[in-house]
DNA sequence: CGGTCCCGAGAAAACGTTTGCCCACCCCAG
DNA sequence: CTGGGGTGGGCAAACGTTTTCTCGGGACCG
């Protein structure tokens, strides 16, 4: 199995061709602070020293109280000093140290970022709304994943302790309380996933009780009777919350409906497993609630494979409405969540609690899911892919 | 559709419980810098300030020199005062301005992170890799996305100098040569998913031509003669080395083997429309390489909507190996790359590069890809799901 | 024509660290 | 007993900003 690398610098070549043919030069330059040109221009002098506030102050032939100044706008200032200082900045490529502005303004314009153990789209997603909105604010974003663990959450928490103004912590667990209500009464913080208004933080919440609602009224309307659910990992607030739901909706039902339920932990696993076990079950069922999409898809691969008619002998229907679940055969009912919203959402609440200032209050704010339905749930749905 | 949220506070009465039953408290003071009680103790104290390395000083008795000095362990000093210099910071929760720091040190112990426009499981894990070990350096990951223009790429970066040590450059399209060029003179960087040596810079591949070339060697020792090929977006260097292996090997083959193209662009719409496109095609195929999973994953549910059997009548493969292909039905046989494990690679590489100070040299290092072989592209293939 | 007010811009302090330099002390050897 | 070496630890400078205070000059108004 030779491994042939592609050949060196193809990359470039291309690079050249492109940026002829696609950006015209004038383009380039209108969208730029700073064009690529003017860039690898001064690239050579640059690489002795970064300049700094002095050095540009010299060469303006100002002082450097002038220079922070006109550059953080807060002095209108003699309009060619100003030109002329704006210039010089430009022309050094001159970005003042985040850390010497930080000791002083007691601002440092970065905000921490403390992801449990992620897998999956999630991730991609949300923190591209996070970009989004922070990017626009110019705000850094110091990211760390894997911390499950409150003792985790909290040591990384203090490793970025004098680096950022606040922190956004997702869906922590379940343990992790003490830790975020200690954090909560010294810096701004954001809590997504789970609701935090007891430990005095804003918090912001998929609604997966009104996803799991709007599932189990779509199942009773189509008129299944013996519903079968397979739960998420009992540690995880977003598989509590839909199972209990779920549950809520099927409790007022008449009588002659059943739900019994599959414990599994949102893994593809054990979607797979508890799919063999509710096979094996002596009830037989006409509708399955995964409370993930990802255990929604392999169960689905199970029921296939026993043979079974999908929606005609066994309904399906997930909670997430991962990019796949429209392309499965059949297409999969699914809840959406627009992750990418509420990443958006819960930047933009971290930014104006930091501006603000004022300690954080503890709120919910839920944010909306849909139902979709597909051709896992019913036989003559006709759906656009798109 | 009402919308319930979970009960206020569930969270936390959960949270005790969980406490006591599953972590003895001596275990979590094992493992913990700083015990979670030990924080909330101080909580209250540490809300009105927080404590400089001169607080400490004061508390301690002794010089912020000295508590500096010991507490980057440059001093072994008298035991005593060791001892007591340590307890004081412990007990303040003092955590050193690392703004400050970076000032004298010119270290910021931090990294920056250039991602481009990414979808898919792709990001988590890789960041879950990179996290993994530069968390165990104490280094900080300053995280941005959606640049895959050269443009954004510059002012992200420049918008990062003065609080990162070093740049992690993701898959940058093919345009951002220069950018990466002037980059790589001033600080120490590390270019994933494209060969930058031509820009100076190190660079870290996923074999793409081996997993490509193992694809097609095992498509023609299986016996199949008409393949057809989904290729991927003309800009990414990933799809455009995949291609290129995969002609390469077939081209070599003997004359009653043939190839036909179908261009594509990585997603699961373009996919679909590859297949259809497939379908309508005069040549009949018997195997066909989708270049990454997605995609193939969308072109298996158009050949099974349209009662082609899999493998028997069509032989499919993908590239990437994402968690989903095992479930798939059947199986897909596809090319594994390991994502997290790249990131872990980036990672170190990066790292050595920053604390060697050394210019980095441009170099080039292969990720290994191992084929991957289940049941779309052989009949009667067993292979367990793990 | 004189006084007052405003505005542009410089000087200097402060932010929290690290680190080179130096002093004082203790111990041991001559 | 004295000198020297080793060591613990303090002093102060320096890092690059922002910001307050200050001053000088020009314009406007009386």
């Amino acid at each position: 199995m030779p491994s042939q690398p592609p050949s060196p610098c193809d990359t470039v070549a291309l690079s050249r061709e492109l940026d002829a043919a696609a950006l015209p030069s004038s383009q380039v330059d209108a969208r730029a602070t700073v064009s690529p040109a003017t860039v690898s221009q001064h690239a050579s002098l640059a690489a002795s020293r970064i300049a700094t506030i002095t050095d540009v102050a010299r060469e303006a032939r100002v002082s450097a109280a002038t220079v922070s100044r006109i550059l953080n706008g807060r002095h209108r200032g003699d309009p060619q000093t100003r030109d002329r200082v704006h210039a010089t900045a430009l022309a050094m490529g001159y970005v003042p140290h985040g850390g010497a502005r930080s000791l002083v303004t007691k601002r440092n314009g970065a905000l921490g970022i403390l992801l449990p153990d992620l897998f999956g789209e999630f991730f991609s997603e949300f923190l591209r709304g996070l970009d989004d909105v922070s990017h626009e604010a110019g705000i850094h974003l110091l990211v760390t994943s894997t911390h499950a663990d409150p003792v985790q959450l909290h040591n990384a928490a203090a490793a970025m302790r004098g680096r950022v103004d606040g922190y956004l912590i997702v869906a922590p667990g379940n343990r992790a309380a003490d830790v975020i209500t200690s954090l909560a009464k010294q810096v701004p913080i954001v809590v997504v996933g789970v609701d935090a208004r007891c430990c005095g933080a804003p918090s912001l919440m998929i609604d997966n009780a009104a996803g799991a609602t709007a599932v189990a009224e779509h199942a009773l309307q189509q008129g299944f009777r013996h519903l079968a659910m397979i739960t998420g990992p009992e540690t995880n607030g977003d598989a509590v919350a839909r199972r209990d739901a779920f549950r809520a909706v099927i409790a007022t039902a008449g009588d002659d409906v059943t739900l019994t339920e599959f414990a599994a932990d949102f893994s593809q696993d054990s979607g797979w497993n508890a799919a063999h076990t509710m096979l094996a079950h002596a009830r037989r069922f006409d509708f399955v609630f995964a409370c993930n999409d990802t255990m929604a898809t392999s169960a689905m691969s199970v029921l296939r494979d026993a043979g079974i008619r999908i929606p005609e002998s066994l309904a399906i229907a997930g909670f997430d409405d991962v990019p796949l679940a429209r392309f499965l055969t059949p297409p999969l009912t699914t809840v959406h969540v627009p992750i990418e919203e509420l990443g958006r959402r819960a930047m933009r609440m971290l930014i104006s609690s930091v501006v603000r200032g004022a300690p954080t209050k503890p709120t919910v704010e839920l944010i909306p899911t849909t139902l979709v339905v597909r051709g896992s749930t019913v036989a003559d749905v006709r759906v656009p892919r798109n």
